[in-house]
DNA sequence: CATGAATGAGGTTTCATTCAT
DNA sequence: TATGAATGAAACCTCATTCAT
């Protein structure tokens, strides 16, 4: 994959993103003739890039990843301090829509993605920002000691339609917690002050 | 509907709890004949009872609403207050996984299946219960008051990957708000102790 | 699918003799959408009732071999002698161009085509007749004695999977030369001594 | 193709072997690539020797077919007499598994290839052995006299379709079996008259 | 009314062939 | 010239929907 030739790899690129694109526009997993098209190239090329339809979700969630790892990097690079930083990269991922992706494919294979080397080196990328932040700001005093980076992954990832598969000795913990920092959220404290109105009841609801 | 002959409203029930159970386990649409073979009818018994695939889908999100209004008044009726109730209700939306439906259809679909009258009236009688919760509970002070209602349905469907439609004039402040509650929820100050230890970096983590 | 409906029956007949013709005539594997053209049956009907390729080859061959088996009953029944009954036989069998589908096939799906049960019922009754031609025509000294029905079977498969191309003035006589030239080589009388054991029945046959 | 150079010609004919082997261990035509692949070159070097596929079948024919001719002329140069000679070359024509590739073609493209020159020609070289050694079996009185090398042709192209799957334990012996009753089939006695005339050496051939 | 067979549009995948490097 | 990337026609297969029993 290293040694792909310039013209293969720019294709390669365009597919990641018309398919990241367009899996965001649609909400579902678009037809791969669809992406294809998108990124202006026939059928065969794609499958030649991607010969079985997980290569290319696995593709395209290194990709997003990378992207969000980008966007990482510049909010620790350029933020002022820890919490601002994550603050800025918790809205970054948002507008994303990073992991949309995840709600589109079945657990089984969503498990198989986030086995992959590629994907997990470039979660690895992210998540040492990540914890940057986290650190820095637990030692600012500024963040409840008892959530890790962990946390806040699985907090941007549930607010992005994240179906996570948990490691099996987290699963009985985790729902609990994040609903826990959820309820915090709500209670009644000084904080940050919401944009906007309060949601009314009719105004818009789950489901 | 109303006039159902009673082994065709217990089909009719069956086939929609099937269809729940399905798309919560498999987390994707299931083919339509799974569904029918699990609620132990034939294919053309499911299309007698819902002639459109929409009316399915609707079938199916007022049915999981109908269990979450239940589980609202259950927790307003048996809870000493407000936000005992509130805090319960929620970790039952959760358990339900209430919501799922919509990761697995494209969001046009889901708006016209939020129009639906009788979702309509199913979510209303559920966010009757919320409305009373979230009032009591500001009235307690136990609730920070620039959030409604609303924005509870909106922090609780996000957990449980929901692809909200956002009425236009809010779109631009929900997400905002959404990670606001979350990020308030981090801060470090007093409050629910969470269950279970800090996740750590890799431990697990978004995608 | 021994409770098929009528119709369902009617179908799946029409589905494998258009098959074994198309494969017949055209010499190699057809697409399956030609096959269920040639049916007069839509595509999805070939697949409800062969819901993998392989459940299409494994009803061709025993739909083949049950033919075979009638050819081998009428030959039993109606010829005076074994020997007539065996030359009959092996001379509609190359006729019916019976195993044509085995040189279409590769041979991992060939053995798994084998090892069918419904095949292999189809099979023992074919063999079950031919083992009581060459029993007849051994007992009456007319054919030697160091072969066995499965040496038959290979023979007469061996025959016919000939796919060489006659020229149009030689068509009517060549196959015909060839059954005399094997017969011929099965006849009671001095000759090379046949390496091995006699072939019995159970131990292989042809498709 | 006479003015090829060294590393072209060899390519070339590394191209013929790699098919044949391929054809003849999967039974079924390989996709292309995977010829090149095992030749040890691009597709796109496949193409420049072969620039469509009938003229890698050609070439694929006429290689087979010079292999069979050289199996021919040893059998003549060094075997007693005439019918050992045949003998010999038609063991030596079943295990070289000569002709497979017309299993795996269909009947159109197979008539194409054997009025190629190239073929015809490499083809004739071993009709021209073949006769001899027809002509001195029947002139010693050991081969029937109703029998032309184009029967010998005929018969051996059939043996050598032979894909039947046979039990581990029988396989060394039935190839044997088969090949003595055809053999038995010609010897020089008294037996069934052959319709039709003596097939001459031009009338028809194997591959 | 219940059933499951039939249908075919549309998505997935392969692979012969062409073309840029 | 050798290579392998790009292409798209054509095959395979699924599944929502209609229709006969």
């Amino acid at each position: 994959m290293a040694e792909l030739r310039a013209d293969a790899r720019r294709n390669r690129e365009r597919i990641l993103e018309a398919a990241r694109r367009l899996i965001v526009e649609r909400g579902v997993m678009p037809p791969l003739e669809d992406i294809a098209a998108r990124a202006g190239v026939g059928i065969g090329t794609l499958y030649r890039r991607f010969p079985e339809r997980e290569d290319l979700m696995i593709g395209v969630s290194e990709h997003t990843l990378r992207l969000v790892g980008d966007a990482a990097e510049r909010a620790w690079n350029e933020e002022p301090d820890a919490w601002s930083a994550l603050s800025r990269f918790v809205r970054d991922c948002v507008e994303l829509r990073m992991g949309v992706l995840s709600a589109t494919v079945d657990p089984e294979l969503h498990t198989r993605i986030r086995r992959d080397a590629g994907v997990t080196e470039a979660r690895t990328r992210m998540a040492d920002y990540l914890e940057r932040m986290v650190a820095g700001a637990q030692s600012a005093g500024v963040m409840r000691e008892d959530v890790g980076p962990g946390d806040i992954g699985m907090l941007i990832s549930v607010h992005i339609h994240q179906a996570a598969d948990i490691p099996a000795e987290l699963a009985a913990s985790v729902p609990g917690r994040l609903v826990g920092l959820m309820l915090d959220g709500l209670r009644s404290r000084p904080g940050t002050p919401l944009p906007g109105k309060p949601i009314g009841k009719t105004d818009t609801n789950p489901t």
